[in-house]
RNA sequence: CGCGGAGUGGAGCAGUGGUAGCUCGCAAGGCUCAUAACCUUGAGGUCAGUGGUUCGAACCCGCUCUCCGCAACCA
């Protein structure tokens, strides 16, 4: 850690077809906004860079069911996420957007630089073509009957009555899900990144390098290098995203999951279009990204042969990828509208940032995917940030105003027990730290947590409201104890609960 | 037999060979500044199932079951 000079934090950037919702807090921004919040109140140099994805076949498919362009469709998504975010306590450097003409200008050039390096191969192949739509299909959007089980709507990709994985070719009497009319068989030509080329180094530097990235990461990883790289197409047929900078590529756009990664640096370069260059390009800045388990793949393989074919920029250090949550034992589902969104709870908890924070961070699915419920988000509001962290806060607060007169009283000699206590403070924020850099993000908040059990006991233990009758001197001392405790305790739950932290700081008047 | 992750007291999680731990909940007691509380103690588990390795297995190996993700044209 310490040979790194600066830290360039990415969270992976939502999909501009929808609100966000609690999984994806649980999954990547809390805990992204949590270790970039620590880095800062440890005076490290760190950029958090987030922003939104808005190309992609989806997005077109809503625009044109809602009557609408894809730009009116991510404006409208763009604005309520961005806006959530902020009101959400998600530090951002900068959030922008992959629309924005910045990043057309970087992917653009990104592509021109490992075309013109010979990095690419163009391939041909039959494609289904809907001749409605006047478009190409992916095999999600084809649906006809599956050859296995006779279920007249399986997808091109898989029967969801009988579970087989298809080809789209596999399907009887095949329709496009866009149109209703039958697609047929046409060829086009694509731009690939040969991925098998990228396979040694990959191997090397993932598997023997990284032996240190959460198991999750690392075995997903794996079963893709021992499977074996394939070339990955990195252009699509479709009229919505950035055009390819190539001749001869009429139609075609760059693959959203070419475009959407280099849009972390594109938002760094809007941020600082001076000085981005050291936070991509220097040995000694570190890159970190903060994902769900579904983008393990893009952000551990992909991405990192596309920086590695340019060139010129760093890999990245770490992917503290989290696995999924789901809602009341159902699975988060946008289409479905199963989901707590981000800009409904803030209308409907005002000013309840940090209990949403806490209840995700202490339930995080850091190793396999964790249940949400409004039971637990009320339980543990009540019994633990509530009756543990606010109690003692409050008692701390209540005895100082009772005694005297809400000034910080002196200091008076501090008996072993006191000592204790105070070297538990550094103990404990040493413990939180230790946690922090391993991306356990649930153990550092219990352990935080454990600051304010130590209040309570203190307080117990020590008994000031008894002394108050006989030894003024020493309830001066236990309430100084108590209120370092305090002042502490805004610190170590700064990256956690910033909002809290912070009225807890003015209350304490620090 | 495609690959990866996960299955531990009522709930959520830790624990990779040596008497099964933590938080919440529950019960009893204490305290009374805080009472949707705090402190102490306690009850509660055949560690998914099964077979094996070992002096000894939650942990190592085989098989089975369940949940989730990936499976290269979903993003």
């Amino acid at each position: 850690m310490t040979k790194f000079k600066r830290t360039t934090v990415t969270s992976a950037l939502p999909y501009a077809n929808g609100p966000v919702h609690i999984g994806h807090l649980a999954g990547v921004y809390v805990p992204a906004d949590i270790y970039v919040r620590y880095l800062r109140l440890r005076g490290e140099d760190v950029i958090f860079i987030g922003g939104s994805d808005e190309h992609g076949v989806p997005i077109t498919i809503k625009a044109k069911k809602e009557g609408l362009t894809p730009q009116d469709i991510v404006d409208r998504y763009h604005n309520i996420i961005k806006k959530s975010f902020e009101e959400f306590g998600i530090s951002f450097d900068i959030y922008s957007r992959t629309s924005s003409k910045t990043h057309h200008d970087t992917a653009s050039d990104f592509f021109r630089k490992l075309d013109a390096k010979g990095e690419f191969i163009k391939q041909k192949s039959e494609q289904y073509f809907d001749q409605v739509a006047n478009q190409f299909l992916a095999d999600r959007y084809i649906t006809g009957k599956c050859p296995h089980c006779g279920n007249e709507n399986a997808y091109g990709d898989q029967c969801e009555a009988c579970g087989t994985s298809l080809n789209s070719t596999d399907l009887i009497n095949p329709k496009s899900t866009l149109s209703g009319s039958t697609p047929i068989m046409r060829e086009t030509e694509h731009w690939y990144l040969p991925l098998d080329k990228h396979e040694t180094w990959l191997r090397e530097w993932i598997l023997d390098n990284h032996k240190e990235w959460k198991t999750n990461v690392y075995g997903q990883c794996k079963s893709w290098l021992d499977m074996g790289l394939q070339p990955r197409a990195v252009s699509r047929d479709l009229d919505w995203g950035i055009p390819v900078p190539a001749d001869n590529a009429e139609g075609k756009v760059l693959y959203v999951w070419f475009d959407a990664p280099i849009g972390y640096i594109s938002n760094t370069k809007e941020l600082l279009p001076d000085s981005w260059e050291k936070w991509w390009k220097d040995p000694e800045s570190r890159l970190v990204h903060f994902i769900g388990k579904d983008n393990i793949v893009f952000h551990c393989i992909v991405f990192p042969a596309m920086l590695k074919a340019e060139g010129s920029y760093i890999l990245p250090d770490n992917v503290p990828a989290n696995e999924f949550l789901n809602l009341e034992g159902d699975k988060i589902s946008t289409s479905r509208n199963w989901a707590v969104w981000l800009h409904e709870y803030l209308l409907d908890f005002p000013d309840k940032q940090d209990v949403l924070r806490y209840v995700l961070t202490a339930n995080a699915p850091e190793t396999k995917d964790n249940d949400f419920t409004w039971n637990d988000f009320q339980t543990r509001n009540n019994s633990e940030l509530v009756a543990i962290y606010g109690n003692f806060v409050n008692r701390t607060l209540v005895l100082t105003q009772k005694y005297f007169d809400s000034k910080v009283p002196e200091c008076g000699e501090l008996s072993d027990y006191d000592k204790e206590v105070l070297e538990r403070i550094s103990s404990i924020k040493n413990q939180v730290s230790k946690q922090l850099d391993e991306f356990h993000f649930r153990d550092a908040l219990r352990e935080a947590m454990n600051l304010a059990r130590t209040g309570n006991k203190y307080l117990a233990d020590t008994e000031p409201w008894k002394l108050a009758k006989t030894d003024m001197t020493r309830v001066g001392t236990i309430l100084n104890v108590s209120l370092q405790l305090a002042a502490n305790l805004s610190i170590a739950f700064e990256p956690f609960l910033p909002f809290s932290s912070r009225k807890l700081r003015g209350m304490l008047g620090i």
